[in-house]
DNA sequence: AACCTTCTCCCCATAAATGGGGAGGGGAAA
DNA sequence: TTTCCCCTCCCCATTTATGGGGAGAAGGTT
């Protein structure tokens, strides 16, 4: 007799979550034991788990991905976790590997891959979906990686509140003044926080703002 | 006895259409007649179209959900669309009612709300789900909106070998003087460049043109 | 109490970006 | 040949962005 799986997932767009929900019914080995709409809901589901697996997108509000991983890792939580991406991002990849994932799904890929890659990861092999597969074989044949910048997405950290505020704002392509009306202050403070935005993130201008704001999940 | 609505789904993220499928199938008087995977995809299978409603995510390759709400006012195209999109962005709502959207649906809400979203759209009515509708108001009684540029244009440009070059390099945080030199041009005619870019991309700034290279891959 | 961070605002200045217009040359297509 | 698109460059002007400095108020920490 087998066991089923029991599938925890994590995303903060509902319909996907219940796409993926409809999809997994589709086999009876595997169920969903529940979901979660931010990081903070899945750390906190995570102290008392009972599924075997859990499918996590990295572009949370509220903890995203990357930050849940960590914080498994430093409670000593072991939950085998299959990333859900946008975007095949080489260089998340890798983060998470080391931050223990176990299988990366691109929501390019089909549905029906979803119930493979959890399958695989039950197993205890690794899954990957072709895109990030393809990408993975570039990097380490041909591409030589920079040693120096592992890309911490945790710089993030350093930035405040406002700031991070302002930064969405400036990643959705509003002006200073824009911003100063929504947030109803003056564009001097706007200005500040450009600066200290571009002080701190190392960019040099407010495209790099827009794509730290990408790579980091903040918007 | 009730028609069937039939509804064509158009996003870049397969599961993300499992997941519409999934829900919609749940509700008996509707049934999902396709879906398409990219922009263009959708404007073939408008030119000879047998659904009912459609529903468009804004994000996507090779010509967005502007670009199709456009190629459809041009060609006088008339299908009852409701939008998807995963930022409750007023600036696109606004854009999207002028192009003849019908109904808006944040990624955020619950499946049901698709189903009434579709049902509302069939009957006439427009549809918006709560975030879009809360923020619509907020835009209606308090803030107040630069009127400058509404842009009407026209369909589906594709862009310009040296427009691409020139974008590929504005979103790698060049600035104009830098690209100039970069491409052995004057800096006027980088500014050329920025201009149709900004034209042709129906974004407002830099960080647009940038977001526009990054959703579609030009980067 | 002294200290630190955050949020707020201002001064100064220069560089860059945006918005409008026009214009010539080259090449491809009609 | 004429027409059209693309690439190139320029004029004008205004608005934004960047870069440097300082500074007060509020809140929490030590």
């Amino acid at each position: 007799m087998k066991e089923k799986i029991y599938v925890h997932v994590a995303d903060d767009h509902k319909i996907l979550i219940e796409g993926i929900v409809a999809v997994i019914n589709t086999d009876k080995d595997i169920e969903v034991e529940g979901y979660s709409l931010t990081g903070k809901e899945v750390i906190d589901w995570a102290q008392s788990n009972t599924a075997d697996i859990l499918i996590l997108d990295i572009n949370m509000p509220h903890y995203d991905g990357i930050e849940v991983l960590k914080f498994f890792k430093l409670k000593d939580i072991k939950i085998k976790t299959i990333i859900l991406s946008s975007y095949d991002d080489v260089k998340l990849v890798e983060e998470m590997l080391t931050l223990g994932a176990s299988g990366f799904l691109s929501k390019d890929s089909a549905g029906e891959h979803i119930i493979n890659a959890i399958k695989a990861v039950h197993e205890g092999e690794q899954y990957f979906s072709d895109a990030i597969k393809s990408n993975l074989l570039k990097l380490y044949t041909g591409q030589k990686v920079k040693a120096g910048q592992r890309p911490e997405s945790t710089i993030a950290h350093s930035l405040t509140d406002r700031e991070i505020e302002v930064l969405k704002l400036i990643a959705q392509e509003y002006s200073s003044p824009e911003i100063a009306d929504i947030l109803n202050i003056s564009q001097s403070t706007v200005d500040t926080y450009r600066k200290s935005l571009l002080k701190k993130t190392n960019v040099k201008n407010a495209v790099g703002l827009a794509m730290y704001a990408v790579k980091n999940k903040i918007i």
